[in-house]
DNA sequence: CGCGGCTTTGATGTTCATCAAGTAAAGTGG
DNA sequence: CCACTTTACTTGATGAACATCAAAGCCGCG
Protein backbone atom coordinates (compact mmCIF):
# COMPACT_ATOMS: atom_id res chain seq x y z
CA UNK A 1 0.00 0.00 0.00
CA UNK A 2 1.54 2.92 -0.95
CA UNK A 3 0.72 6.69 -2.39
CA UNK A 4 1.03 6.92 -6.37
CA UNK A 5 3.14 9.46 -8.04
CA UNK A 6 0.55 10.85 -10.16
CA UNK A 7 3.04 13.46 -12.35
CA UNK A 8 2.00 10.33 -14.98
CA UNK A 9 -0.54 8.97 -13.90
CA UNK A 10 -3.44 7.88 -16.35
CA UNK A 11 -5.88 9.13 -13.81
CA UNK A 12 -4.84 12.74 -14.99
CA UNK A 13 -5.26 12.28 -18.52
CA UNK A 14 -7.92 10.24 -19.15
CA UNK A 15 -10.14 9.25 -15.91
CA UNK A 16 -12.36 12.48 -17.01
CA UNK A 17 -12.42 15.58 -18.50
CA UNK A 18 -14.69 17.45 -16.21
CA UNK A 19 -12.55 17.94 -12.95
CA UNK A 20 -10.65 20.89 -12.19
CA UNK A 21 -6.48 20.49 -11.89
CA UNK A 22 -7.08 21.74 -8.42
CA UNK A 23 -9.71 18.48 -7.97
CA UNK A 24 -7.62 16.14 -9.62
CA UNK A 25 -4.29 16.98 -7.45
CA UNK A 26 -6.70 16.39 -4.32
CA UNK A 27 -7.63 13.42 -5.26
CA UNK A 28 -4.24 12.12 -6.89
CA UNK A 29 -2.74 12.93 -3.58
CA UNK A 30 -5.05 10.92 -1.34
CA UNK A 31 -5.60 7.85 -4.03
CA UNK A 32 -3.82 4.91 -2.55
CA UNK A 33 -2.46 2.26 -4.98
CA UNK A 34 -2.38 -1.47 -4.03
CA UNK A 35 -0.88 -4.37 -5.21
CA UNK A 36 -1.80 -8.06 -5.48
CA UNK A 37 -0.87 -11.35 -6.53
CA UNK A 38 -2.05 -13.70 -9.18
CA UNK A 39 -5.10 -14.84 -6.94
CA UNK A 40 -5.26 -13.04 -4.68
CA UNK A 41 -8.46 -11.63 -3.46
CA UNK A 42 -8.67 -7.58 -3.86
CA UNK A 43 -12.50 -7.13 -2.29
CA UNK A 44 -14.82 -9.97 -1.09
CA UNK A 45 -18.62 -10.17 -1.51
CA UNK A 46 -20.11 -8.73 1.54
CA UNK A 47 -17.00 -6.34 2.53
CA UNK A 48 -18.14 -2.89 3.18
CA UNK A 49 -18.26 -0.03 0.48
CA UNK A 50 -15.23 2.05 1.51
CA UNK A 51 -13.10 3.05 -1.64
CA UNK A 52 -14.21 3.14 -5.19
CA UNK A 53 -11.31 1.09 -7.29
CA UNK A 54 -10.00 1.01 -10.78
CA UNK A 55 -7.44 -0.92 -11.85
CA UNK A 56 -4.60 0.22 -13.05
CA UNK A 57 -2.57 -2.77 -14.48
CA UNK A 58 -3.33 -6.65 -14.54
CA UNK A 59 -6.41 -8.59 -15.10
CA UNK A 60 -9.18 -8.87 -12.77
CA UNK A 61 -12.05 -11.15 -12.84
CA UNK A 62 -15.45 -10.13 -10.65
CA UNK A 63 -17.45 -13.15 -9.56
CA UNK A 64 -20.07 -14.16 -7.10
CA UNK A 65 -20.32 -17.15 -4.92
CA UNK A 66 -23.26 -19.40 -4.78
CA UNK A 67 -24.05 -21.45 -1.86
CA UNK A 68 -23.13 -25.18 -3.34
CA UNK A 69 -19.37 -23.70 -3.36
CA UNK A 70 -19.38 -22.53 -7.33
CA UNK A 71 -18.57 -19.27 -8.94
CA UNK A 72 -20.05 -17.48 -11.25
CA UNK A 73 -17.92 -14.99 -13.05
CA UNK A 74 -19.72 -11.67 -13.91
CA UNK A 75 -16.63 -9.91 -16.26
CA UNK A 76 -13.28 -9.41 -16.38
CA UNK A 77 -11.51 -6.40 -16.05
CA UNK A 78 -8.44 -5.04 -17.66
CA UNK A 79 -6.67 -1.41 -17.19
CA UNK A 80 -8.17 1.44 -16.77
CA UNK A 81 -11.67 -0.36 -16.25
CA UNK A 82 -13.32 0.47 -13.12
CA UNK A 83 -14.22 -2.43 -10.76
CA UNK A 84 -16.54 -0.80 -8.32
CA UNK A 85 -19.76 -0.87 -10.75
CA UNK A 86 -23.63 -2.16 -10.33
CA UNK A 87 -24.84 -0.61 -7.30
CA UNK A 88 -21.73 0.76 -5.60
CA UNK A 89 -22.90 4.33 -5.18
CA UNK A 90 -26.29 2.98 -3.48
CA UNK A 91 -25.40 0.08 -1.68
CA UNK A 92 -23.64 -0.57 1.52
CA UNK A 93 -21.91 -3.62 1.02
CA UNK A 94 -20.10 -5.45 -2.47
CA UNK A 95 -22.34 -8.16 -3.57
CA UNK A 96 -19.45 -9.93 -5.63
CA UNK A 97 -16.23 -10.56 -5.12
CA UNK A 98 -13.03 -9.80 -6.88
CA UNK A 99 -9.97 -11.51 -7.74
CA UNK A 100 -6.48 -11.15 -9.46
CA UNK A 101 -5.99 -13.65 -12.02
CA UNK A 102 -2.61 -11.67 -12.69
CA UNK A 103 -0.50 -9.24 -11.47
CA UNK A 104 -2.51 -6.46 -10.49
CA UNK A 105 -2.71 -2.82 -9.09
CA UNK A 106 -5.79 -1.00 -8.12
CA UNK A 107 -5.74 2.45 -7.36
CA UNK A 108 -8.22 3.41 -4.61
CA UNK A 109 -10.03 6.51 -3.70
CA UNK A 110 -12.47 6.91 -0.90
CA UNK A 111 -15.89 6.44 -1.71
CA UNK A 112 -16.77 10.05 0.13
CA UNK A 113 -14.41 11.85 -2.13
CA UNK A 114 -16.25 11.19 -5.37
CA UNK A 115 -19.27 11.42 -4.21
CA UNK A 116 -18.54 14.79 -2.76
CA UNK A 117 -17.12 15.67 -5.99
CA UNK A 118 -20.16 14.61 -7.92
CA UNK A 119 -22.79 16.57 -5.57
CA UNK A 120 -20.84 19.54 -6.26
CA UNK A 121 -19.65 19.27 -9.73
CA UNK A 122 -22.76 17.75 -12.37
CA UNK A 123 -20.59 16.94 -15.49
CA UNK A 124 -17.71 14.86 -13.29
CA UNK A 125 -21.23 13.15 -12.05
CA UNK A 126 -22.44 12.92 -15.45
CA UNK A 127 -19.51 11.42 -16.89
CA UNK A 128 -19.42 8.96 -13.72
CA UNK A 129 -23.05 7.85 -14.78
CA UNK A 130 -22.17 7.82 -18.63
CA UNK A 131 -18.99 5.34 -17.86
CA UNK A 132 -20.78 3.11 -15.22
CA UNK A 133 -23.85 2.99 -17.52
CA UNK A 134 -21.63 1.72 -20.80
CA UNK A 135 -20.07 -1.11 -18.06
CA UNK A 136 -23.45 -2.62 -17.06
CA UNK A 137 -24.08 -2.10 -20.47
CA UNK A 138 -21.40 -4.28 -21.86
CA UNK A 139 -21.89 -6.82 -19.36
CA UNK A 140 -25.17 -7.43 -19.61
CA UNK A 141 -25.31 -7.41 -23.92
CA UNK A 142 -22.39 -9.75 -23.50
CA UNK A 143 -24.28 -12.19 -21.33
CA UNK A 144 -27.19 -12.47 -23.78
CA UNK A 145 -24.44 -13.00 -26.53
CA UNK A 146 -23.27 -15.93 -24.68
CA UNK A 147 -26.83 -17.57 -23.52
CA UNK A 148 -27.62 -17.63 -27.10
CA UNK A 149 -24.61 -19.82 -28.38
CA UNK A 150 -23.73 -23.47 -27.06
CA UNK A 151 -21.00 -24.94 -25.97
CA UNK A 152 -18.83 -24.44 -28.52
CA UNK A 153 -20.18 -21.28 -29.69
CA UNK A 154 -19.36 -19.65 -26.66
CA UNK A 155 -15.62 -21.60 -25.91
CA UNK A 156 -15.27 -20.09 -29.59
CA UNK A 157 -16.44 -16.46 -28.55
CA UNK A 158 -14.89 -16.72 -25.36
CA UNK A 159 -11.13 -16.96 -27.21
CA UNK A 160 -12.38 -14.31 -29.76
CA UNK A 161 -13.00 -12.08 -26.65
CA UNK A 162 -9.41 -13.03 -25.50
CA UNK A 163 -7.89 -12.50 -29.06
CA UNK A 164 -9.39 -9.30 -29.59
CA UNK A 165 -10.39 -7.15 -26.41
CA UNK A 166 -7.69 -8.45 -23.95
CA UNK A 167 -4.77 -9.48 -26.22
CA UNK A 168 -4.77 -8.36 -29.81
CA UNK A 169 -3.10 -11.23 -30.83
CA UNK A 170 -3.98 -14.18 -32.33
CA UNK A 171 -1.52 -16.21 -29.65
CA UNK A 172 -1.64 -15.82 -26.26
CA UNK A 173 -1.32 -17.94 -22.50
CA UNK A 174 -4.61 -17.94 -21.40
CA UNK A 175 -4.66 -15.96 -18.24
CA UNK A 176 -7.58 -18.21 -16.88
CA UNK A 177 -8.19 -21.87 -16.30
CA UNK A 178 -10.67 -24.09 -17.87
CA UNK A 179 -12.68 -24.24 -15.07
CA UNK A 180 -13.14 -20.40 -14.84
CA UNK A 181 -14.15 -20.41 -18.61
CA UNK A 182 -16.75 -22.84 -17.55
CA UNK A 183 -17.78 -20.82 -14.99
CA UNK A 184 -18.12 -17.76 -17.02
CA UNK A 185 -19.64 -19.11 -19.85
CA UNK A 186 -22.18 -21.10 -17.80
CA UNK A 187 -21.03 -24.86 -18.78
CA UNK A 188 -19.05 -27.50 -17.15
CA UNK A 189 -14.97 -27.58 -17.14
CA UNK A 190 -14.76 -30.67 -18.66
CA UNK A 191 -17.26 -29.53 -21.80
CA UNK A 192 -15.04 -26.66 -21.92
CA UNK A 193 -12.20 -29.10 -22.32
CA UNK A 194 -14.06 -31.17 -24.73
CA UNK A 195 -14.70 -28.37 -27.06
CA UNK A 196 -10.92 -26.75 -26.96
CA UNK A 197 -9.85 -30.74 -27.96
CA UNK A 198 -12.42 -30.63 -30.69
CA UNK A 199 -11.15 -27.50 -32.02
CA UNK A 200 -7.37 -28.86 -31.79
CA UNK A 201 -8.27 -31.77 -33.38
CA UNK A 202 -10.12 -29.80 -36.70
CA UNK A 203 -7.06 -27.69 -36.72
CA UNK A 204 -8.70 -24.03 -35.85
CA UNK A 205 -6.40 -23.92 -32.69
CA UNK A 206 -3.21 -24.77 -31.55
CA UNK A 207 -2.54 -25.84 -27.62
CA UNK A 208 0.70 -25.36 -25.57
CA UNK A 209 -0.71 -25.82 -22.01
CA UNK A 210 -2.23 -22.09 -21.16
CA UNK A 211 -1.00 -21.10 -24.23
CA UNK A 212 -3.60 -20.96 -26.89
CA UNK A 213 -3.11 -19.89 -30.94
CA UNK A 214 -5.55 -19.57 -32.95
CA UNK A 215 -4.84 -21.19 -36.71
CA UNK A 216 -7.98 -20.53 -38.34
CA UNK A 217 -9.44 -17.44 -37.61
CA UNK A 218 -12.19 -16.99 -40.03
CA UNK A 219 -13.88 -21.20 -38.55
CA UNK A 220 -13.50 -19.82 -35.15
CA UNK A 221 -15.25 -16.83 -35.98
CA UNK A 222 -18.06 -18.81 -37.98
CA UNK A 223 -18.43 -21.25 -34.92
CA UNK A 224 -18.81 -18.32 -32.63
CA UNK A 225 -21.62 -17.16 -34.92
CA UNK A 226 -23.56 -19.82 -36.05
CA UNK A 227 -22.93 -22.51 -33.30
CA UNK B 1 -49.61 12.10 -27.00
CA UNK B 2 -50.58 14.85 -24.76
CA UNK B 3 -49.12 16.83 -21.92
CA UNK B 4 -49.42 15.42 -18.29
CA UNK B 5 -51.34 17.26 -15.74
CA UNK B 6 -48.18 17.15 -12.89
CA UNK B 7 -50.14 18.72 -9.75
CA UNK B 8 -50.59 15.04 -8.99
CA UNK B 9 -47.57 13.16 -10.72
CA UNK B 10 -45.28 10.69 -9.31
CA UNK B 11 -42.51 12.62 -10.82
CA UNK B 12 -42.73 15.14 -8.08
CA UNK B 13 -42.93 13.27 -5.18
CA UNK B 14 -40.52 10.19 -6.14
CA UNK B 15 -38.57 10.91 -9.21
CA UNK B 16 -35.37 12.47 -7.10
CA UNK B 17 -34.93 14.61 -3.92
CA UNK B 18 -32.53 16.63 -5.06
CA UNK B 19 -34.47 19.03 -7.45
CA UNK B 20 -35.50 22.15 -7.14
CA UNK B 21 -39.19 23.37 -7.57
CA UNK B 22 -38.41 25.31 -10.55
CA UNK B 23 -36.55 22.46 -12.16
CA UNK B 24 -39.21 19.89 -11.79
CA UNK B 25 -41.80 22.46 -12.44
CA UNK B 26 -40.10 23.13 -15.93
CA UNK B 27 -39.68 19.34 -16.64
CA UNK B 28 -43.13 19.04 -15.63
CA UNK B 29 -44.16 21.34 -17.94
CA UNK B 30 -42.27 19.80 -20.87
CA UNK B 31 -42.58 16.30 -20.39
CA UNK B 32 -44.73 14.37 -22.51
CA UNK B 33 -47.18 10.84 -21.73
CA UNK B 34 -47.37 8.64 -24.54
CA UNK B 35 -50.24 6.01 -24.36
CA UNK B 36 -49.60 2.39 -25.58
CA UNK B 37 -51.58 -1.07 -26.23
CA UNK B 38 -50.73 -4.14 -25.42
CA UNK B 39 -48.38 -5.75 -27.74
CA UNK B 40 -47.21 -1.84 -29.02
CA UNK B 41 -43.71 -1.24 -29.48
CA UNK B 42 -42.54 1.30 -27.00
CA UNK B 43 -39.36 1.49 -28.96
CA UNK B 44 -37.28 -0.31 -31.18
CA UNK B 45 -34.00 -1.00 -31.07
CA UNK B 46 -31.56 1.08 -33.69
CA UNK B 47 -33.84 4.22 -32.82
CA UNK B 48 -32.21 7.02 -32.15
CA UNK B 49 -32.62 8.12 -28.72
CA UNK B 50 -34.30 11.37 -27.99
CA UNK B 51 -36.04 11.21 -24.57
CA UNK B 52 -35.65 9.61 -21.63
CA UNK B 53 -38.59 7.58 -20.94
CA UNK B 54 -39.96 6.17 -17.67
CA UNK B 55 -42.75 4.23 -17.35
CA UNK B 56 -45.71 5.65 -15.73
CA UNK B 57 -48.56 2.56 -15.80
CA UNK B 58 -48.77 -0.72 -17.37
CA UNK B 59 -45.88 -3.44 -17.79
CA UNK B 60 -43.63 -3.64 -20.57
CA UNK B 61 -40.80 -5.67 -21.66
CA UNK B 62 -37.18 -4.68 -22.71
CA UNK B 63 -35.90 -7.34 -25.17
CA UNK B 64 -33.21 -7.72 -28.02
CA UNK B 65 -34.07 -9.34 -31.20
CA UNK B 66 -31.51 -11.80 -32.67
CA UNK B 67 -30.65 -12.90 -36.32
CA UNK B 68 -32.96 -15.74 -36.43
CA UNK B 69 -35.76 -14.01 -35.42
CA UNK B 70 -35.58 -14.69 -31.83
CA UNK B 71 -36.30 -12.37 -29.21
CA UNK B 72 -34.51 -12.20 -26.11
CA UNK B 73 -36.10 -10.47 -22.73
CA UNK B 74 -33.85 -8.31 -20.84
CA UNK B 75 -36.43 -7.31 -18.16
CA UNK B 76 -39.66 -6.37 -17.33
CA UNK B 77 -40.62 -3.12 -16.13
CA UNK B 78 -43.49 -2.06 -13.76
CA UNK B 79 -44.61 1.63 -13.12
CA UNK B 80 -41.93 4.04 -12.11
CA UNK B 81 -39.29 2.22 -13.72
CA UNK B 82 -36.79 3.72 -15.88
CA UNK B 83 -36.98 2.35 -19.33
CA UNK B 84 -34.34 4.32 -20.68
CA UNK B 85 -31.40 2.18 -19.16
CA UNK B 86 -28.02 1.30 -20.02
CA UNK B 87 -26.30 3.15 -22.51
CA UNK B 88 -28.99 5.63 -23.26
CA UNK B 89 -26.56 8.44 -21.62
CA UNK B 90 -23.84 7.71 -23.69
CA UNK B 91 -24.66 6.00 -26.88
CA UNK B 92 -26.65 7.39 -29.41
CA UNK B 93 -29.10 4.41 -30.82
CA UNK B 94 -31.31 2.23 -28.47
CA UNK B 95 -29.53 -1.30 -28.29
CA UNK B 96 -32.75 -2.98 -27.00
CA UNK B 97 -36.62 -2.65 -27.97
CA UNK B 98 -39.71 -1.88 -25.32
CA UNK B 99 -43.42 -3.58 -26.00
CA UNK B 100 -46.22 -3.02 -24.06
CA UNK B 101 -47.14 -6.64 -22.74
CA UNK B 102 -50.31 -4.35 -20.73
CA UNK B 103 -51.84 -1.35 -21.34
CA UNK B 104 -49.18 1.45 -20.70
CA UNK B 105 -47.82 4.77 -20.23
CA UNK B 106 -44.88 6.29 -20.77
CA UNK B 107 -43.85 9.83 -19.43
CA UNK B 108 -41.10 11.18 -22.13
CA UNK B 109 -38.56 13.96 -20.85
CA UNK B 110 -36.43 15.63 -24.05
CA UNK B 111 -32.54 14.27 -23.19
CA UNK B 112 -31.20 17.22 -23.82
CA UNK B 113 -33.14 18.49 -20.36
CA UNK B 114 -31.98 15.83 -18.05
CA UNK B 115 -28.15 16.54 -19.56
CA UNK B 116 -28.70 19.83 -19.17
CA UNK B 117 -30.24 19.40 -15.50
CA UNK B 118 -27.79 16.81 -14.39
CA UNK B 119 -24.46 19.33 -15.97
CA UNK B 120 -25.51 21.91 -13.52
CA UNK B 121 -26.78 20.23 -10.80
CA UNK B 122 -24.40 17.34 -9.09
CA UNK B 123 -26.85 16.25 -6.17
CA UNK B 124 -29.09 15.41 -8.92
CA UNK B 125 -26.88 13.63 -11.29
CA UNK B 126 -25.58 11.42 -8.84
CA UNK B 127 -29.33 10.44 -7.88
CA UNK B 128 -29.49 9.21 -11.33
CA UNK B 129 -26.43 7.67 -11.34
CA UNK B 130 -27.65 5.59 -8.45
CA UNK B 131 -31.04 4.98 -9.78
CA UNK B 132 -29.49 3.90 -13.34
CA UNK B 133 -26.66 1.77 -11.56
CA UNK B 134 -29.37 0.05 -9.52
CA UNK B 135 -31.24 -1.06 -12.49
CA UNK B 136 -28.24 -2.76 -13.86
CA UNK B 137 -27.34 -4.34 -10.99
CA UNK B 138 -30.78 -5.41 -10.54
CA UNK B 139 -30.65 -7.02 -14.43
CA UNK B 140 -27.20 -8.62 -13.85
CA UNK B 141 -27.82 -10.45 -10.69
CA UNK B 142 -31.29 -11.47 -12.03
CA UNK B 143 -29.24 -13.12 -14.63
CA UNK B 144 -27.23 -15.01 -12.77
CA UNK B 145 -29.86 -15.99 -10.30
CA UNK B 146 -31.93 -17.62 -13.39
CA UNK B 147 -28.84 -18.86 -15.41
CA UNK B 148 -27.75 -20.91 -12.03
CA UNK B 149 -31.24 -23.11 -12.34
CA UNK B 150 -32.28 -25.54 -14.32
CA UNK B 151 -35.94 -25.84 -15.98
CA UNK B 152 -37.97 -25.76 -13.30
CA UNK B 153 -35.79 -24.08 -11.20
CA UNK B 154 -36.07 -21.43 -13.74
CA UNK B 155 -39.93 -21.57 -13.91
CA UNK B 156 -40.95 -21.70 -10.14
CA UNK B 157 -38.36 -18.54 -10.36
CA UNK B 158 -40.63 -16.53 -12.30
CA UNK B 159 -43.68 -17.77 -10.78
CA UNK B 160 -42.33 -16.42 -7.83
CA UNK B 161 -41.15 -13.52 -9.17
CA UNK B 162 -44.35 -12.32 -10.83
CA UNK B 163 -46.21 -13.69 -7.15
CA UNK B 164 -43.47 -11.56 -5.60
CA UNK B 165 -42.72 -8.50 -7.13
CA UNK B 166 -45.28 -7.80 -9.60
CA UNK B 167 -48.69 -8.95 -8.20
CA UNK B 168 -47.96 -9.44 -4.55
CA UNK B 169 -50.76 -11.94 -4.42
CA UNK B 170 -50.50 -16.09 -5.05
CA UNK B 171 -53.11 -16.10 -7.56
CA UNK B 172 -52.56 -14.07 -10.65
CA UNK B 173 -53.21 -13.46 -14.47
CA UNK B 174 -49.88 -14.03 -15.97
CA UNK B 175 -48.90 -10.90 -18.00
CA UNK B 176 -46.97 -12.98 -21.00
CA UNK B 177 -47.40 -15.78 -23.16
CA UNK B 178 -45.41 -19.13 -22.19
CA UNK B 179 -43.15 -18.28 -25.31
CA UNK B 180 -41.76 -15.20 -23.89
CA UNK B 181 -41.56 -16.79 -20.55
CA UNK B 182 -39.21 -19.27 -22.38
CA UNK B 183 -37.26 -15.99 -23.92
CA UNK B 184 -36.61 -14.66 -21.03
CA UNK B 185 -35.48 -17.87 -19.12
CA UNK B 186 -33.90 -19.13 -22.03
CA UNK B 187 -35.34 -22.50 -22.72
CA UNK B 188 -37.89 -23.65 -25.20
CA UNK B 189 -41.86 -22.82 -25.10
CA UNK B 190 -42.05 -26.26 -25.16
CA UNK B 191 -40.40 -26.81 -21.99
CA UNK B 192 -41.86 -24.03 -19.79
CA UNK B 193 -45.00 -25.77 -21.07
CA UNK B 194 -43.88 -29.27 -19.41
CA UNK B 195 -42.77 -27.47 -16.30
CA UNK B 196 -45.70 -25.74 -15.67
CA UNK B 197 -48.12 -28.80 -16.63
CA UNK B 198 -45.72 -30.90 -13.96
CA UNK B 199 -46.08 -28.20 -11.32
CA UNK B 200 -49.93 -28.80 -11.87
CA UNK B 201 -49.61 -32.48 -12.02
CA UNK B 202 -48.00 -32.11 -8.54
CA UNK B 203 -50.50 -29.75 -6.78
CA UNK B 204 -48.02 -26.97 -6.76
CA UNK B 205 -49.96 -24.71 -8.64
CA UNK B 206 -53.54 -24.23 -10.49
CA UNK B 207 -53.76 -23.23 -13.93
CA UNK B 208 -57.00 -21.29 -15.28
CA UNK B 209 -55.42 -20.79 -19.14
CA UNK B 210 -53.45 -17.46 -18.29
CA UNK B 211 -54.16 -17.50 -14.49
CA UNK B 212 -52.02 -18.94 -12.10
CA UNK B 213 -52.61 -19.85 -8.99
CA UNK B 214 -49.80 -20.75 -6.45
CA UNK B 215 -50.99 -22.97 -3.87
CA UNK B 216 -47.86 -24.45 -2.51
CA UNK B 217 -46.07 -21.88 -1.92
CA UNK B 218 -42.82 -23.93 -0.08
CA UNK B 219 -42.81 -26.32 -2.37
CA UNK B 220 -42.13 -23.90 -5.23
CA UNK B 221 -39.99 -21.87 -3.31
CA UNK B 222 -37.77 -25.22 -2.64
CA UNK B 223 -37.70 -25.70 -6.55
CA UNK B 224 -36.90 -22.74 -7.36
CA UNK B 225 -33.97 -22.71 -4.51
CA UNK B 226 -32.84 -26.75 -5.04
CA UNK B 227 -33.91 -27.20 -8.88
C1' DC C 1 8.46 -36.03 -2.37
C1' DG C 2 3.68 -35.97 -1.89
C1' DC C 3 -0.43 -33.42 -1.78
C1' DG C 4 -4.04 -30.92 -3.92
C1' DG C 5 -5.84 -28.74 -7.65
C1' DC C 6 -6.06 -28.57 -12.64
C1' DT C 7 -6.49 -31.14 -16.90
C1' DT C 8 -7.93 -34.76 -19.80
C1' DT C 9 -10.58 -38.74 -21.55
C1' DG C 10 -14.20 -42.08 -21.36
C1' DA C 11 -18.68 -44.03 -20.10
C1' DT C 12 -23.25 -43.17 -18.77
C1' DG C 13 -27.49 -40.91 -17.96
C1' DT C 14 -30.28 -36.70 -17.63
C1' DT C 15 -31.93 -32.67 -19.39
C1' DC C 16 -33.36 -30.21 -22.85
C1' DA C 17 -34.21 -28.93 -27.97
C1' DT C 18 -36.33 -30.28 -31.97
C1' DC C 19 -39.86 -32.10 -34.80
C1' DA C 20 -44.51 -33.26 -35.45
C1' DA C 21 -49.31 -32.93 -34.89
C1' DG C 22 -53.36 -31.59 -32.89
C1' DT C 23 -56.39 -28.45 -30.08
C1' DA C 24 -57.66 -24.07 -28.40
C1' DA C 25 -57.86 -19.18 -28.66
C1' DA C 26 -57.53 -14.87 -30.76
C1' DG C 27 -57.36 -11.73 -34.47
C1' DT C 28 -59.10 -10.49 -39.57
C1' DG C 29 -61.76 -9.55 -43.42
C1' DG C 30 -66.03 -10.27 -45.87
C1' DC D 1 -71.21 -12.53 -37.05
C1' DC D 2 -69.09 -16.18 -39.32
C1' DA D 3 -65.46 -18.34 -41.99
C1' DC D 4 -60.68 -17.95 -42.20
C1' DT D 5 -56.08 -17.35 -40.78
C1' DT D 6 -52.86 -16.98 -37.60
C1' DT D 7 -50.89 -17.39 -33.21
C1' DA D 8 -50.72 -19.59 -28.78
C1' DC D 9 -50.90 -23.78 -26.26
C1' DT D 10 -50.28 -28.69 -25.39
C1' DT D 11 -48.57 -33.49 -25.69
C1' DG D 12 -45.68 -37.07 -27.42
C1' DA D 13 -41.62 -39.14 -29.60
C1' DT D 14 -36.89 -38.77 -30.69
C1' DG D 15 -32.22 -37.41 -30.61
C1' DA D 16 -28.65 -34.13 -29.46
C1' DA D 17 -26.38 -31.54 -26.14
C1' DC D 18 -24.74 -31.38 -21.92
C1' DA D 19 -23.91 -32.84 -16.84
C1' DT D 20 -22.24 -36.18 -13.94
C1' DC D 21 -19.28 -39.72 -12.33
C1' DA D 22 -14.99 -42.03 -12.48
C1' DA D 23 -10.17 -42.53 -13.16
C1' DA D 24 -5.73 -41.31 -14.40
C1' DG D 25 -1.90 -38.13 -15.69
C1' DC D 26 0.06 -33.67 -15.00
C1' DC D 27 1.81 -29.68 -12.68
C1' DG D 28 3.12 -26.51 -9.18
C1' DC D 29 4.08 -25.80 -4.51
C1' DG D 30 5.22 -26.30 0.26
Amino acid sequence: MEKCNCSNCELKAMFFENISKDDINSICSRKIEKSFDKGDYILSQGDEIMDFLYLKSGLVKLFIHNENDKEQIIAFAKPFDFLSILSVFSGKYYSYSIKAIEKSVTCNIKMEEIRKLAAENGAFSFDLLQRMSLISDKIILESLEIRKRNLKGRVAYILLFFKNHIYQAAEFELPISRKEIAEYIGMTTENVIRALTEFRKDNIIKIYGKVIEITDIKRLESISKHG
